[in-house]
DNA sequence: TGGTTGACTCGTA
DNA sequence: CTACGAGCCAACC
């Protein structure tokens, strides 16, 4: 039977509305972004729907690989845009390497906390 | 139809 | 801690 999550278009909205829902000042890796739209295992995805996302004011610049490492090769384009953008919101960026929040945490765990 | 590609992840050295 | 290889998924050519 066909989900809603197998149309391409849903997957790509709901990717796109679990990136939206990463906090201010906070990150989230791809794999965990893909979880929380339905889609565990699919990290991959989640990286072709940014690179396509045409939408300007979506929070791409939070999502990192599962190590806290930025995905774009270091000193490229998108690597200073990154960098630049969470150094903005008081993230703090080292070497390409974000420290202090651990990627690998789940979301919901930040996002409500060890109390919840 | 079949091989290549990539903003990934994980286990191992 | 970093480097490398194999596994994976969906889009592309």
């Amino acid at each position: 039977m066909a989900t809603h999550l197998d149309d391409p278009a849903a997957r790509d909205a709901a990717i796109r509305a679990a990136v939206r829902a990463i906090p201010h000042g906070q990150v989230a890796g791809y794999g965990e972004v893909a979880r929380r739209a339905g889609l565990p295992g699919r990290a991959r995805l989640v990286a072709r729907v940014l690179a396509t996302n045409p939408d300007p004011g979506l929070p791409w610049h939070r999502v990192l690989r599962s190590d806290g490492r930025i995905a774009f090769p270091p000193g490229s384009r998108g690597w200073r845009e990154q960098t630049a953008r969470l150094r903005a919101e008081g993230v703090r960026v080292e070497a390409g390497r974000v420290r202090g929040q651990p990627a690998a945490a789940t979301l919901d765990a930040r996002l409500w906390g060890p109390e919840a």
